[in-house]
DNA sequence: CAGAATCCAGGTAGATACTG
DNA sequence: CAGTATCTACCTGGATTCTG
């Protein structure tokens, strides 16, 4: 493993890996599936995202938005017309997140698979 | 992205993503730093651990490595003797989110060199 | 040494209502 | 359409004390 992990100060905030980074960046109940419905979908209105993520709430999905965008991981752009649209978009940073999430999910659904398919779990996994 | 997001139910919560899932396992503020110092370090002790993790409370490191216990991403041994000596390794499993780690260390240490070293970021993102 | 038990404060997310 | 604003409830995490 050739990553270091270095103490950092960063938004007020001290870390110990930067890791935890990015943990602070897609972490989270929302930021994933916001940048990932981005990523495979493109750009989306502020009511399309809505609808892609049906528990959130309208106040949620507005902060999670402006936190993403204040990161600069997405783009914020306003129409100025009645009635108002917004479009969100990933960033070119943005877009470097997909990897990750990509390897998360494969990573994810091996779990899932493994963890679901078998009663002996520990003893099959450490023998 | 050929990984691909399904619906499933897993521990009493829905997913829509697979990715979701490992967010769960390694998300929040102490699960990956501890993957990542038994990953990195190997096993460890009980205050071992706490010395690495100086903020740590020792009820949060006590429950944070019960859930990693439960999820099989970590072992704990326990050797009856007084006083008590416990030792906590990555599982097999564990290890496999090695690699993530290392990855989301390393897009942590590029996002924090860049956006610490411009002034006009949005604009050299997306010029 | 490695916890368990208890109490408590602060923040975060939810619901609801309102608006340019 | 794309948000604000406000109120509330819950939960997470912190501090402290106790123990096999």
């Amino acid at each position: 493993m050739k990553s270091e992990c270095n103490i950092l100060e960063f938004k007020n905030k001290s870390y110990t890996c930067t890791f935890e980074i990015t943990i602070d960046l897609i972490g989270g109940k929302w930021k994933p599936l916001i940048i990932w419905h981005l990523g495979t979908k493109g750009t989306q209105r502020f009511n399309e995202l809505k609808k892609l993520l049906p528990q959130i709430t309208q106040k949620m999905l507005t902060q999670q938005l402006r936190e993403l965008e204040a990161d600069n991981l997405i783009i914020r752009k306003v129409y100025p017309q009645v009635p108002p649209k917004v479009e969100y978009s990933l960033s070119n940073l943005g877009e470097t997140l997909m990897p990750i999430l990509s390897m998360m999910c494969d990573w994810g659904n091996d779990y899932y698979k493994l963890v679901t398919s078998t009663k002996n779990l520990s003893n099959r996994l450490n023998p």
